[in-house]
Parts: structure tokens; sequence; C-alpha cells
DNA sequence: CATGCTTGGATAGTGCCACTCTCCGATGAA
DNA sequence: TTCATCGGAGAGTGGCACTATCCAAGCATG
């Protein structure tokens, strides 16, 4: 198969498998000749994984590239190749926190909700979690509007996420081998997110309906 | 207080303000002379809450812009303008869906879903509802990867975000005015957005903590 | 062999977006 | 009087995900 081929068959134009190639996203093809190169079916599962990520899961493309590294280097033993494949995967565009009162309230709420959760604790990494700094950064802003957001009401949303991960990492095990895991970790978190969130806004409209409108439909 | 104090209190940038002020994200301040405006707490409320959207929740500013409108356009009834707001809050960056078999069988899935779930199924209505298109998509592309991806497999999400609807509209039934209604459902709809998703990684790393490393802490 | 189209690779350019810089004339403070 | 500061407006910046253009080396056809 060659690049024009590649193209018709993942829907992604020549221009930006060039693009994807240059920037290290998509293996380069198996050389032919000297102007000439061969693609195969793993070059367009793998244009499809990579379209998913930054279409779909809006991953910058320069950490597409570090998770796509970190899925392939067989250096790591499995387990640590997980971690590091999702960890990239936190890299994206966040905000940046700052040293509010607001925001060191926000960390101790976060601290304690994780405890009630039973959650593995540790301020170091928890620090270096982006996850753990988004975290506190959407529990500051929210108090700083002025809504309530303490430990009471994340806990639903804490136990709510325990039990999604287990069902995800139930799926992700499912994979046969270690390879597939890690790419299966990657796709599921990125790709069940706007799942999980048009669900809920789903699930907003019909419950606000259900209030607002006697439980009719609205026009 | 003037566009300088207003600047330091929110942590907002004059040239940010301005901008902000140009694009009618907020109100102008009331004006003392010629050249000089005064503005008040419900300024630095508003520029916090823009901020919360625009920095936390990755909402486009002329989205942010639509929002606000509808949340202070007194001409509609409460919960018109509750819809109004939060559809608009919809009108993200989206990705296009193209007409693949997959999609198609996405769209299925995604039918079967909402009636197994009970929801309101009005295809009009879906069909122009970015959040069920997101949802199609996401499917689609899961499928597409060779990701089991069926009513099965979605349904817990399903039923977890009807749990987290109501939780939502509780908390927003909670505010005393309509307009402390609208405003807090564009909020929490977007700040408990990265609190769920930061959640969710949290729980997959403890997950996959216990199952990968006998339930001890990784180095 | 000649001709013209296609291929892969490299470079520079495009469009969008969220700011941010610079200038201006009017104003208020010392 | 003097001079920093204010609000307003337009142009400019930087980052990002592409995308258009060019080029030389094949390959296919007569």
């Amino acid at each position: 198969m060659r690049l024009a081929e590649l193209s018709e068959r993942s829907g992604v134009s020549t221009a930006t498998i060039k693009y994807y190639l240059r920037e290290g996203l998509l293996q380069p093809g198996r050389r032919i000749s000297a102007t000439q190169a061969e693609y195969g079916d793993e070059h367009v599962r793998r244009l499809r994984l990579v379209r998913a990520l930054i279409q779909l899961g809006k991953v910058p493309v320069a950490t597409a590239r570090e998770v796509i590294a970190a899925a392939e280097d067989d250096s790591l033993e499995h387990h640590r190749r997980l971690g590091a494949a999702t960890s990239a995967l936190a890299h994206r565009r966040e905000a940046a926190v700052d040293d509010d009162p607001a925001a060191e309230a926000a960390g101790r709420t976060v601290d304690a909700l994780l405890e009630h959760l039973g959650w593995r604790y540790d301020q170091e990494v928890a620090d270096l979690s982006p996850a753990y700094r988004t975290l506190v950064a959407a529990v500051a802003a929210l108090r700083r509007l002025g809504y309530p957001c303490g430990v009471a009401h994340l806990l639903p949303y804490g136990r709510l996420a325990a039990r999604l991960a287990v069902t995800d990492l139930d799926l992700i095990e499912e994979e046969p081998t270690p390879a597939a895991q890690v790419e299966a970790a990657v796709a599921l978190t990125v790709l069940y997110e706007p799942v999980l969130l048009s669900l809920r806004r789903l699930a907003h409209a019909e419950e606000s309906a259900r209030r607002f409108t006697g439980g009719e439909s609205p026009a």
C-alpha cells in the first residue's frame, strides 16, 4: 500500500499523513525504492488511533507523540509501560494553578477526599500528577465562585469514578497481549471521556426536562 | 473600582479585561466621566466565571459570549433560559461526524442505549444535539479501532451519568434566584467536568496500582 | 528511449484563536 | 502646569494543526 491508498483507506489527507510521519506519530513505511514506501494494515490502524486521540480526544500532537513512544518502548516492563503511556497522556494543555488561599483550601479538600476514598495518598506523587492539580484547580474555581464543593459534594463523584475505573480496567485486561493492553488503555482512557461527558449532558437535559416540564418532553 | 483594581482583584491583566469587554463577555462599567468607568463586585464575580469557563472549561470565547447572553436574556422564562444557556454551552469545538458505516452502527447503538435508559428519545432533537453527535462520534471511533462498545458496555456509564445529573440538578435548585440558578447550571456543568475526568484518571491510577502491584503503592 | 504523471521528502505558508502591544486623546492628581 | 494614568481601538504576536508548493527520483506508456 502506498501513501495515496493509506490516505484513502484512513480518510486522512496525504499532506496530513506526511505531517504525522514527520512528527513521529506514525512509523515510516518499509522502503521499496529510493522514492517509494510500502504501508500496511498496522499503519491504517495506528493512523485511526492517532486521529481519534487528536480529533476526539483533543490530545495535542506533541503529547500524542510521547504517548505513542511510551506505548512502543519495549525496554519497560508491562505495567510500567502502562503507567508511562497514561501519564504522558495527562500532559495536555492545562491551566496553571495559582497559589490563592482558595487553592490551598481546595488542596486540603482534595486530600481529605482521597483519604475518604481510601486511595493511595502520596503527596509527592500527588503534586506531580496533572490530574491531581487539575482537580485542585477546579475545586478552587468552584469555591472562588461561591459554590459548595466540599468532601461531601465530591464523594459521590469519587465513588462513581472508582466504579468506572474498575470497568475500564476490566476492559483493558480483556486484551490478549501486553502491547494491545497498552494501546487499549490509551484509547479507552481518552475515548470514553467524550462518552462520559456527552452522557452527562444528555442526562442533564433529561433530568431537567423531567423536573421543569412535569416529565413531558419539551417542545 | 477602576480597571486597574478590577485587574488586581481578579488576577486578570488589564489588556485581557479590555479584550473581554470588547468581546462582550463582561458588561461595561458605569461611566464616571468621558475617560473613566467604575466597576463593582459583580464585575469581579463575572470575570471569575468567564475565566473559569475559558481556562478550566476550555470554552471558546465566542461560546462564552453566547452563554452569557442567554443567561442574561430576561425575555425568556426560567427553564427556557436554563436550556438556552446550557445548549449554547455545547457549541464547543467538536469533531465533524463522518458518514461511515461505523457511524451508522454507532448511531443505532446510541439510540438503543437511550431507549434502555428510558431517556426521552426524540430523533429531531437528538440530531441537533452536540452531545448526541459527540457520543455517536466517540462510539464510532471506538468501533473502528475494534473495541467493544455496545449497549452493554455503555449502560453503566449511562446509569452513572443519570445519577450525576440528579445530584447536579439538586445543587442547582439550591440556588435562591432564577438568575443564580442559570449561572450555577453553567458553572457546575462546565467546572465539574474537569473534576469528573480528574477523578477518573486518579481512580485509574489507583485501580491499576491495586491490580498490577499487588495493592502496594508504586515506587 | 522519451515523456509525463506520481511518489515521498522538505520548506514555507495558512487560518484560527486567545490574547497582548501600542498608540491616542482626555483626565485626574501633585 | 505637568505628567502619569485612564479607557478605547486596531494591529500585532505566538502557538498550533495542518496545508500548499516545490523538487528530484522513479514508474508506466508509447
